[in-house]
DNA sequence: GAGTGGTCTAGACCACGAC
DNA sequence: TCGTGGTCTAGACCACTCC
């Protein structure tokens, strides 16, 4: 990374700067390698901390650096394939289920608005599970899995134990019962969201961590069966919708610019 | 929006800001309102303007705000659901590709990066057609096609007039070729980037835009036909997935704040 | 010209991790 | 205790839109 000043250019100099970095990350840095810390690069390219802090922000946005309050600012890792399209990544049952870990449930009479989004009266018994998804030895998202009561009254019901089922056994028992739901058809929305405080402490990232949410409805006997709100952390996360795998990705990046 | 004062908590100054912000905008503004100003804000919370800032930034990010130089800072409409899995949404000759419109393209020799990416020789000819997405009159993608030459030999070459094809039209010319070719497989990948100086441009936002980056692989004959990036606003757009709508989508916030 | 958001500065202090 | 990134301040000036 050179002592380069910044030339006069009409974009604004953060923009700019981030422009420098990236360049020098690629081509200077590798993966887990620390950069110079903040107050040495600002003072190297002659800018207050605040616009450095701008360009540094670009780059964690887009999953290129890592930064580690106490430690430094990391070149990141390429970010990680997660499949989210097929049956079998998250209903329970499947043959990927332990990429799913279970956390806890909760059972409650479900407000208006959790009431209409899952189709039943308002008051009714819904449980709540939450589930931790692991990829690589890495905690990659949370999940809040919502299913009605009555969408498994069909299905008996499990006790594992005597006592009255809590927290993560409580969770175990909703998906053993779901697993026996078939599902036969799936419907998928993503979009850009902000992870607030009990999720961002899950994903081991401050609030206001940039995440994609993905929700998935998923339908039974023709009715909706169960509501499942992904929370996938943005920066080391690119979900996969693949049928099949045709050939290996190539980072999008490489793909974006080249012309 | 009260006169309220921050009380003394142990979570910063601007992550509280943005709760208040926005419980204040969900229940006493509505769609397309005009927030106070920055400079008002700030002095009514009793903060730095670049406190307030950040607090606008999260909330302008989570698509819940759009800020406007010289006009103001605006309540969000909500965002529109965008399909990108049907096979029908993107593929030249369906019926809903009146939804692309073609602006350019360019054909030069693949270099490496490109080469591999499309499983042809470094130097094959390759086309690439640039489109942008239009949903109720609103500009929410633009798209990067790419095509080799070798993929559209089965298929006869079309022009549209004598002259050498060029731009616009060229364009055309190779989605007309393309639309001949039969698609039997696709594989997507959604990631978080943010738009570059011509992106930006096109998606009428200024640049380090957050945008939802969709990679997509089409097969046809067993091998990889083509390969789009399209790149979605992100702070407009939520991605569908469906195979069919089950139900009316409820708004992600409800679903992930109701407990 | 007046008012808006966008950029930038030069500091200060805090929270966290390593030593 | 020291070095790191995280937060916050109180200004300044610029670019853009509208009147």
């Amino acid at each position: 990374m050179g002592t380069a000043q910044l030339t006069a250019v009409p974009e604004p100099k953060y923009w700019h700067l981030r422009t420098v970095l990236l360049r020098a990350i690629d081509s200077e840095f590798s993966t887990g390698q620390v950069i110079p810390n903040e107050r040495e690069l600002s003072a190297r390219f002659g800018v207050a901390r605040a616009t450095l802090r701008q360009a540094l922000d670009q780059l964690e946005l887009e999953g290129r650096l890592v930064r580690r309050r106490g430690i430094g600012t990391l070149v990141a890792a390429p970010r990680v394939g997660v499949p989210v399209s097929r049956r079998e990544e998250g209903w329970p049952g499947s043959s990927r289920e332990q990429a799913w870990q279970p956390v806890d449930c909760v059972s409650v009479a479900a407000p208006e608005r959790l009431a209409k989004a899952l189709g039943v009266e308002v008051g009714a018994l819904v449980h709540t599970v939450r589930r931790l998804r692991v990829e690589q030895g890495q905690i990659v998202a949370t999940e809040l899995l919502r299913v009605a009561e009555e969408a498994l009254e069909q299905v008996p019901e499990i006790r594992l134990s005597g006592a009255a089922a809590e927290g993560e056994e409580q969770a175990r028992v909703v998906l053993r019962r779901l697993e026996r739901l078939t599902v036969d058809g799936e419907s998928r929305a993503v979009e850009l969201g902000v992870a607030e405080a009990e999720e961002a402490g899950l994903l081991q990232r401050p609030p206001g961590t940039p995440v994609l949410v993905v929700t998935t409805q998923y339908a039974s006997a023709g009715r909706l069966a169960a509501l499942a709100v992904s929370t996938y952390r943005a920066d080391t996360c690119r979900l996969t919708f693949g049928e099949t795998g045709l050939v290996e990705v190539t980072p999008v990046s490489a793909i974006r610019t080249a012309s």
